[in-house]
Formats: C-alpha cells, structure tokens, sequence
DNA sequence: GGCGGATGACCAG
DNA sequence: TGGTCCTCCGCCC
C-alpha cells in the first residue's frame, strides 16, 4: 500500500484537479451511495493528509475521511487527456493515471468521464462550466476503489482521528518528540513502533524496513535502548525520504552512492519501481556487504533486515 | 477457474 | 494472536 507519501500526494492532486470546483460524486459500487448523494453538487473545499488518512473537505458538509488499507487506490483521468507532464504522475501504488478511452470517436474530448470499471467506491469529476460560449474546460475525474474506509465525517470526527495519531514526518507542526516519549519507554521493538500509527503516522513496511537499514540498527532493538540521538536522525531521514516520496510518488531509499549505476549491478525489475536496500529483498545479496538480506514476521507483517549491516 | 499475496487496520478473546 | 474486511492481479492448474 500506500505509505504515507501516497496519501499526502493525493491530497495535493485532489486539490489541484478539484479543489474549488463543482463535483459530480458518485459512488457506482454503492457502499457510498449516501454519502456521495449528499455531495453530489458541492464544492471540494480543501483536501488534508495525516499518516495514511486522506480527508476531501466539502465545506460545511463535512470531510469524507478516506483510508486506503492494503491495496486501496485512486486513479486520475482527464478529458482531453492530460499530456506534457509525464514525470508529474508516474506510476505508483495507490496512484495511477487511468488509460479510459478518453475521447470520442470523432476527436471531440468526451464530456463525460467513462463508465467506472469494476468496483468504484467513489468517483469525483468535475463539472462543465456554464458560461455559455466559453471554451471547453478539460473534465477531470478520479476513481476510488478497494479502500477500507470511506466515510463522511463531521469536523470534530476529523479531528478525532487526527488525535490518535502520532506525529507524521510529511506534516509541518510534527513534533518528533511526542514519537520519542513512547519509544524511548517501550520494550517493543523498535521495528514494531515505527508501524504504529499511534507512535509515527504515515510510516509502512516499506519505509520501516528501509530507514532501519539506512541507520543500521537491529529492527528487534527495543524502543527504550534507542539514543535519543538515533531517534532524532531516524526522524530526521523520514522527513526526508518521505518528502521525496511525495515529490516522486514512488519510494526511493538508496542513497547516490549506492544506486545500480553507481555500483555497476542491475537495476531493480519488479513493480515497486523504486530503488531499495532490503524491502522484499529476502535471500537476495545485500547491496553493500553482501551478507543475504533475511525477513521474519513481526505483528503479522513481512519484516526484511540485513543481519550483517543492522546489528546495533 | 481458483489460490494466495499485498506498502493496513480493526476486532474479539 | 487469529480472523476478517477491502480489491486486484499474477500464478498455477
């Protein structure tokens, strides 16, 4: 899924294509179908990310609070299509631009998104303008599917679900140091809490795995033998890498020094595009010992680590 | 055509 | 800790 970096480059694409805008909302699956009838019409006021939690702001009508899960996605798509801009939305999970056949069979830009494929929970797309005789305004849609939640909530709800959880590295007025109260006295390990929304918001498996390797330390290091020091460059890498994330809509980890180029081996080939050190890289060499990257379970999630590189 | 996995989180016990 | 839910896709038969 979608880690942190999706949901907070969701918010910023949904703003850009939406905000301020007339919406058509729908929901074709119907498990929305209240809610987007309640919305249907209205205009997208502002969009939010904290962690993994997206919020669309309709107003005085309230947030629709969206939390993609495992496999949750949103994919964009225009009319006429959307071009020039290739680096702007690359491929990604939880984010992707649709292929639909966008235009008519004449050339004329369709004036109506295409019918939803499979399970579309919610779908927005804006609405033509009505100055008569103006030119045609590019329509812009966005498919929602497999999210495990999708909900309105009130402003109070919001800010419910923003409390419980902790500082995200991806939000400005973050402070790091709430993180470090509950790490700095927990006996869990150190790979645990990073996974919990309660402790650090916004950070998966992916970045777990990847910024402990970056800092070398033993994922099954409890919370509480971490330095201070550790946890403030921890933090202060997670603001970075996850700023880039953002910037790119992929996860990047491996540093200059250490990319396929830099070292002469082969790129990575499977579908998570970016580069990383250990993330489902079990059995594999370690990029910079060698030692064979292990994984384990932890709380019913594939841990990944280099036992040679992360023994601190 | 069926099975299992996936960047997540909730719940009961 | 185990079961469940959300949906899609690759793999195996």
């Amino acid at each position: 899924m979608p880690e942190g970096h999706t949901i907070h480059r969701l918010a910023r694409d949904c703003a850009e294509r939406f905000a301020g805008r007339d919406l058509a909302v729908s929901s074709p699956q119907g498990k929305f179908a209240d809610g987007a009838a309640l919305l249907d019409g209205s205009v997208l006021t502002g969009t939010d990310a904290h962690g993994k939690h997206l919020f669309l702001g309709f107003g005085p009508l309230g947030w629709v609070h969206i939390h993609l899960g495992l496999y949750g996605t949103f994919r964009f798509g225009a009319s006429p299509r959307e071009t020039g801009t290739g680096a702007g939305h690359p491929r990604g999970a939880g984010s992707q631009d649709a292929s639909p056949e966008d235009a008519l069979s004449d050339g004329e830009p369709a004036r109506v998104p295409p019918p939803p494929v499979g399970q579309v929970r919610l779908r927005l797309a804006t609405r033509p303008g009505k100055t008569p005789g103006a030119p045609p305004e590019t329509l812009y849609w966005a498919d929602l599917r497999g999210p495990t939640r999708c909900e309105l909530l009130t402003e109070p709800e919001k800010e419910a679900v923003s409390e419980r959880l902790g500082p995200d590295p991806l939000r400005v007025a973050s402070d790091p140091d709430a993180a470090w109260a509950r790490i700095s006295r927990s006996r869990t390990s150190v790979a645990a809490l990073l996974m919990d929304q309660k402790v650090v918001a916004g950070v998966g498996n992916v970045y777990r795995a990847e910024v402990l390797f970056r800092h070398g330390i033993d994922p099954y290091r409890a919370g509480r033998d971490l330095d201070r020091s550790e946890w403030e460059a921890l933090w202060a890498d997670l603001v970075a890498l996850m700023h880039e994330g953002v910037r790119n809509n992929r996860i990047d980890t491996v540093r200059d020094e250490h990319t396929p180029e830099a070292m002469g081996r082969p790129p990575r080939v499977d579908d998570h595009g970016g580069e990383v050190y250990v993330y489902r890289r079990a059995q594999q060499p370690c990029h910079l010992c060698g030692s064979e990257v292990r994984t384990a379970e932890l709380a019913g999630r594939n841990l990944f680590w280099c036992p040679s590189c992360q023994q601190s």
